[in-house]
DNA sequence: ATCTAAAGACTACATATGTCGTTTCTTTTG
DNA sequence: CAAAAGAAACGACATATGTAGTCTTTAGAT
């Protein structure tokens, strides 16, 4: 299997950093009790996951005191560019314009989406009327 | 960890599909010399993976003489549905906008991909009037 | 009917991931 | 200081995935 010199993050992992993300530093305990809410996983598991990720280097830990807390080191828009980037490569033979097309059909947008997504061409066209 | 119904098809598996979508039926003898013209792998590699789809759904083996022909099941269609809905939930909390406009500030859209979102945006806002 | 060469089936093994249980270390407190 | 209580470290086990090696079956060739 080959060997990612900047592993993936999994997706139990990833529902760590996402409370990462939200707020931190926080210590595990606090971790644990969120992500038990959400998932109903044991204190243990919120630990070994955050080992992970920090061997990772997606997230780091600091002493305070008797235990450690937690930060992100990966950004949210890091993890969500090369998570997008794997799509589209792996999915969509790395263009955009397909991926963009099948979003738009199959999923259900709403009147905001759609306005939003006109304000994105418009700004992307007046872009590309002003340089190349 | 879930137990998929239908179970995710891996990175690998997934470049045996392509292979199908490419053209099928196929014997197990000529996948295997594609997929090790871009892979390198051996044959039986090709093979375990070819069981493993077939186990999973997603293609279907004929016999044919001495030997199977591989067929798909699952359409490179419902493929890209499935794992862009899995994109989507995980890492932008099921919300297209957010997906779109990431897609559009990251990569680097031609004239073309930008000519075909503005005929996509239109579309959209034709059939918004047009029903609810 | 028997032997042989493909094709397929079965087995294997390492790493990744999901999910804890158990052991150890470090504080705090009686 | 010794024992209890909280944290963290370590170990464990099942399934998934990547990647073959080996065994078995069967269709032809003699």
């Amino acid at each position: 299997m080959p060997k990612r010199v900047n592993p993936a993050i999994s997706e139990a992992e990833s529902l760590v950093m996402e409370q990462l993300w939200k707020r931190a530093p926080r210590g595990s305990e606090d971790l644990a009790r969120a992500l038990h809410a959400e998932t109903g996983w044991h204190e243990n598991t919120v630990r070994t996951l955050l080992n992970r990720l920090v061997r990772k280097g997606a997230a780091r830990a600091e002493r305070e005191g008797r235990r450690y807390l937690y930060l992100p080191v990966l950004t949210r828009e890091q993890w969500q560019t090369t998570e997008s980037r794997s799509l589209l490569d792996r999915v969509f033979g790395g263009r955009v314009a397909p991926l963009l097309v099948h979003f738009s059909r199959s999923e259900k947008l709403s009147a905001k989406d759609i306005a939003e997504l006109r304000r994105l061409v418009e700004d992307l066209e007046k872009k590309e009327r002003r340089h190349g």
